[in-house]
DNA sequence: ACCATGACGTTTC
DNA sequence: CGAAACGCCATGG
């Protein structure tokens, strides 16, 4: 573990390629990585991108819904949200409005 | 090795 | 896309 698995550190490449104000999803990452039965691991691995050097924009991946079921991982009880939000991303009762529109698959745009 | 947990996803009702 | 059952797979006890 001293150094970073490699597929933690994909995940982490990936998602700091997402652009401001996109969104995308676990799965998608997943998928892009080759491995698209383990969305839960994508998960797994931001849970500990809080602790790295660099950091990642989790605040941007979300479920394939566009629900943000990560929302208590986050400081405080809104902060996922709140991010969201001051990159123009309107959030309702949890979820990304217009989600299609910004959602972003790194298997289309890498 | 077994069982529980989980920032997921698909199928089914 | 409500709710629940599975499937999946790394981690931890």
């Amino acid at each position: 573990m001293g150094n970073s698995d490699n597929f933690f550190e994909k995940v982490y490449k990936v998602a700091r390629l997402i652009p401001y104000g996109r969104v995308t999803s676990y799965g998608a990452i997943a998928k892009y990585l080759g491995a698209a039965r383990s969305a839960r691991m994508v998960g797994w691995a931001m849970n500990s991108s809080g602790s790295l050097e660099e950091e990642v924009p989790a605040h941007r991946v979300v479920n394939r819904l566009g629900i943000l079921t990560g929302k208590h991982h986050f400081q405080g009880t809104n902060l996922m949200q709140q991010l969201l939000e001051s990159e123009g991303i309107e959030v309702v009762d949890n979820q990304i409005q217009n989600f299609k529109e910004i959602f972003w698959d790194p298997s289309e745009n890498l």
